[in-house]
DNA sequence: TCTGTAAATATTGCCAGACAATAAGTGTGC
DNA sequence: GCACACTTATTGTCTGGCAATATTTACAGA
């Protein structure tokens, strides 16, 4: 190739980090024990779409804010047909907003998208908590499910707020590989909730976060006990108190 | 381009369905009355993701055959970036599977995956129709729900399959415009579950249908009497017999 | 004949660059 | 200040290319 160096050097440096993201994922993509699908080793699409994630959770993009192709292409280090593809995920989760000849802005949730996405959330996460109490069984899954529960209730105090927000994380994705449906993980992108989630936890007293403890226990009692239409109300009512604490509170609210 | 006339004339012959497609969609979305949201104009890989959604109806692609980007590329005469997006997308309504390096293939729904699917049919749709009998209003929308409701039940017979098809999908599609949730727009592309619904349709007897309408009938009544539980849990019994109705009787399913 | 392995082929992943189409911004005359 | 043409920035799509990976074929050995 007939680079110049220092174009040569500028595109391997920011590639040299997506590209070693991407022997990293391999790897690791060996060791998981394949939960339930998408298993695939992550291409770099993807990847550019974390990246754009992992910036807007870090306030690197603001709400509002358009993502410029040009730009993405040349601070990462790829393609831009890579960069469309990363935005073209992204739309689907929700994350970014595509408009034809407009291109990409940051998405920001005004109290109607919350509440409207809490809706959703309500009724997949109820479905999700039904299932897993169909297939709950003691002594195979029932013990990896309670670990992730009381990792949650441990850690569940105002002071590291991040650290809540991974066990619950992790809470959900266990109770969503137990409900063990191909569907539910395909119309429900883990990140996207993530992101969501994260967003609302900010909001939250410690009072809320004792109630919420107390929910979660509820909730993790009845799956438990494989007690189905429980489990499903319970979660729901969850949701709809969590809706009921945080969108009040809420004024310009966003995704970032 | 040395193209054998032949090879011209099929490519030709192909773009011009795509690019006439175009202009034609252009005009029909200038005179929509944008319900709610997603008017945007279509895109040519939306186009292209259409084409090869009737081609799966048409029967000219079966379960597990292997969409060749090459193919698709001469076939339809757009360019191999589109027909990826297209592919991506289509992978993303859950209509083909993508796998790294092997490309798209037809999905095939087993007994199983087509439970799960309708499990989330259940609840989303559970979810619009709460939604919309919160929003209905007399003299408002109600009169255009209504509409659709008795031109559906009129033409719930079994002679005219298609039309039933039809009339089914906008009666849905009413439900969920007047639910007016842009989440629930967003995690269920109205074309999965239509090109859902179809199949199933396939296996109902004249006695089912017969049930049906009297479902839809009840569903109509609650949403119309704003009634949000009764809205909901009709909805969702309504889709637990389908599924009652018709995961029995199917042995090798397929989404074509 | 069968089996395992290596070469050959087909296909996808990603890249680079180009150009038309569209939207946003800018100035000009009135 | 406002309607209008003009310029610019950005996206939509195309063409062509090459490396990486999967699939098939060919072949040697048992």
């Amino acid at each position: 190739m007939n680079d110049t160096p220092t174009a040569r050097a500028t595109r391997a440096g920011a590639a040299q980090i997506v590209k070693a993201a991407k022997t990293a994922a391999a790897v690791k993509a060996v060791k998981t024990p394949a939960p339930i699908a998408a298993q695939h080793p992550r291409s770099t699409p993807d990847r550019v779409a974390d990246a754009i994630s992992k910036g807007i959770l870090m306030r690197r993009f603001t709400v509002g804010q358009r993502l410029v192709e040009a730009d993405l292409t040349r601070d990462l280090g790829v393609s831009r047909s890579t960069v469309r593809e990363a935005l073209r995920i992204l739309a689907s989760s929700g994350v970014v907003d595509l408009t034809p000849h407009r291109g990409a802005v940051i998405r920001s949730l005004d109290r109607e998208d919350a509440a409207s996405l809490l809706g959703v959330l309500e009724v997949l996460t109820g479905l999700a908590a039904r299932l897993a109490a169909a297939n709950i069984q003691i002594g195979n899954n029932a013990k990896r499910f309670e670990a992730a529960a009381q990792k949650l209730i441990e850690a569940n105090t105002p002071e590291a707020l991040d650290r809540v927000l991974d066990e619950r994380a992790n809470y959900y994705k266990v109770m969503f590989d137990i409900a063990d449906s191909g569907e539910l993980n395909r119309v429900l992108p883990q990140a996207r909730a993530h992101l969501f989630r994260a967003q609302f936890y900010h909001s939250l007293t410690t009072t809320d976060l004792r109630s919420m403890v107390a929910e979660y226990r509820a909730i993790t009692a009845a799956i438990l006990e494989g007690d189905q239409a429980k489990a499903e109300a319970r979660t729901r009512k969850h949701l709809q108190k969590t809706g009921e604490r945080t969108l009040p509170r809420m004024t310009a609210f966003s995704l970032a």
